[in-house]
DNA sequence: TCCGTGACGCGAT
DNA sequence: GATCGCGCCACGG
């Protein structure tokens, strides 16, 4: 069996069962970790567990840089990812319930593939937007993400409910990810000591590659090669994920450039999110966006009002950091 | 492209 | 503390 598991900022978990058939068996979702656990136990020994979220903390193999391995080759490929911190505790809130995942999944007898013999009763990382690029041999293009994700699927997966939302797609996505990986059809990006990232094999008969010549795409283990590069033009972008992070600031809380740059995915944009803030007409809350030691905004000119009018601490004319900070998404 | 700019962060002074 | 220098990264000319 093959299990596709979709770890989301806010709306939990999805998980998905594939057979050796790949027709999805199971589909379902779970609010947290606690509901998600008696489900996983049901599961037997062979069963391949793929999880979209990344498996552990990175270990700064990356001079100067702090995410890993694998998100470096990936983004030499042009496709986008998460920063995968160094810490845990600097990392946000959905990819803490992932790491949880990984380790429940591994006191339940099913340890992190890292390297060596593929095979069931292992768990891997995946990307599944870097399962569809595999799975189509193209880019997204004009259609929708939901489209793409769908049409990817079509063939290789059967019995996917046609009301299958994105977090369901992805982690059927997921499940036939762990099914290539099983059945030899795939490669791994990144190191095998800081976690590697499963993908299908790319062009196999599986993949159908629709769109021949132009869209056309290499996706190997040779990264030093600069294969071409390829940008989605409707890829989730650092600004949307700005203004994403912004928006749930609640009332009478702070966050600092930092904080958004991270739970963003880029530690180091910090400057970034001011540049995105300034250019970008977001209606945000951006009063609740503080310096790091707590210096509100220049714009909104009230916004030091504002804050005090949702009842924020303040100390002289800065936000009291500790005691009104928000902590992440959930 | 390339390059200057800036609603940043951090360590040094 | 305040300020400075430097690195960081998205934008826009």
């Amino acid at each position: 069996m093959f299990v596709g598991i979709d770890v989301s900022a806010s709306r939990g978990f999805d998980l998905c069962v594939l057979d050796e058939k790949r027709h999805v068996s199971l589909l379902l979702k779970a609010r947290d970790l606690d509901t998600l656990e008696p489900i996983l136990r049901q599961f037997p020994k062979t069963t391949t567990f793929a999880v979209d979220a990344p498996s552990v903390p990175s270990h700064g193999l990356l001079a100067g840089k702090e995410y890993r391995v694998a998100e470096h080759e990936l983004r030499k490929l042009g496709i986008t990812l998460y920063y995968t911190p160094r810490t845990e505790t600097a990392a946000p809130a959905w990819m803490r319930e992932g790491f949880a995942l990984y380790r429940l999944l591994d006191s339940m007898g099913f340890p992190i593939f890292s390297g060596g013999e593929a095979g069931s009763g292992l768990t891997i990382e995946v990307y599944p937007h870097l399962s569809y690029v595999s799975l189509t041999g193209t880019r997204r293009g004009s259609s929708s993400k939901l489209e793409w994700a769908r049409a990817a699927l079509r063939r290789p997966v059967h019995g996917l409910p046609a009301v299958a939302d994105q977090d369901a797609l992805d982690a059927a996505c997921a499940a036939l990810t762990a099914w290539h990986f099983v059945n030899g059809r795939w490669v791994a990006y990144g190191d095998a000591g800081e976690g590697l990232i499963v993908a299908p094999y790319p062009k196999t008969e599986l993949g159908h590659a629709e769109a021949a010549g132009a869209d056309q795409l290499s996706l190997g283990f040779e990264t030093t090669s600069a294969p071409r590069a390829m940008r989605s033009p409707h890829a989730s972008t650092f600004a949307d994920r700005v203004a994403s992070v912004v928006s749930q600031i609640p009332s009478g809380r702070v966050a600092t450039y930092g904080d958004v740059a991270r739970w963003a995915g880029k530690p180091a944009g910090a400057r970034a999110v001011g540049t995105v803030l300034k250019t970008r007409q977001f209606e945000l809350p951006y009063h609740r966006v503080v310096d790091a030691t707590g210096r509100p905004p220049p714009h909104p000119a009230d916004a030091a009002a504002k804050l005090r009018a949702e009842g924020v601490r303040f100390d002289g004319s800065k936000v009291d950091l500790s005691a009104n900070r928000w902590h992440g998404p959930r």
